[in-house]
DNA sequence: TTGTGTTTTATTGCCTCC
DNA sequence: GGAGGCAATAAAACACAA
């Protein structure tokens, strides 16, 4: 990006200027100036500041102005009908190409994001299915213990074992489980059925012990993305 | 001053619409 | 079929660092 320097040799108008786009009877209504020299000996020539000034803003009043309009408008420029029109053109694509770009600025925002919390989503599944794990050696065993399982920040997870009972506690906005355990603590019990598999009283939370990692393994191409 | 990257003006060819 | 729009691109003008 840098800077156009040319200097003016017209007066530019004190106050902002919004262009009338002319009905078909009337005439394209410009400020009072001088008239643009049409000094275009054909060779090609950047657009003085005032001249462009002018189309700028034509151009937010109507981007695609009739021809008649273009005409009356090369008339005042000093310009050819033809260069107004191509000028038109080209600000359509800048235009077109900029908004591209800023869509794309917030697309990326919102990808990055979402990759972000896909990230830390992915650290915690993985931390589960470690400590899963060894939930799973440890009712093998058939021993009798207290496992923490960390989520996240805010939630806890105590499983109670013994040879064929599992109790879990789920403690929420708490750094100390027994924080938790009174009233109004959310208790997820989990039991051991005939087969081996786990189920919970919570709504939809089941899950089967024998079956969990390969459930995990399923999905693998949506975690590996 | 020069080389390089960016911006602007202009051309070309294709497409759509009336 | 002609007019006008768009995409791709060329070429000139310009900014700026080395």
């Amino acid at each position: 990006m840098f800077e156009r320097r040319g200097t003016s040799a017209y007066p530019i108008p004190s106050t902002a200027w919004t262009p009338q786009i002319p009905s078909d009877e009337e005439e394209l209504q410009l400020p009072s100036m001088p008239s643009f020299s049409s000094s275009n000996n054909n060779s090609k020539r950047r657009f003085n500041d005032d001249q462009v000034r002018f189309l700028e803003s034509m151009y937010q009043a109507d981007s695609r102005p009739a021809l008649r309009v273009k005409q009356q408008l090369a008339n005042k420029l000093g310009l050819q009908p033809r260069q107004v029109a191509i000028w038109f053109q080209n600000k359509r694509a800048r235009s077109k190409s900029k908004e591209i770009e800023q869509e794309y600025s917030i697309l990326k925002a919102s990808y990055d994001d979402l990759a972000s919390k896909f990230q830390s989503l992915k650290r915690e599944n993985e931390s589960l299915h470690i400590q899963v794990q060894r939930l799973r050696q440890l009712t093998v065993k058939g021993g009798n213990e207290n496992i923490e399982l960390e989520t996240d920040d805010t939630t806890k997870v105590l499983l109670q074992t013994s040879s064929h009972e599992l109790h879990g506690t789920i403690c929420q906005n708490s750094t100390e489980i027994t924080d938790c355990w009174g009233e109004g603590s959310n208790v997820l019990y989990m039991h051991r059925i005939a087969d081996g598999s786990l189920t919970s009283t919570e709504d939809g939370y089941i899950f089967e012990t024998n079956d969990l990692i390969d459930n995990s393994t399923r999905n693998s191409e949506w975690w590996e993305m």
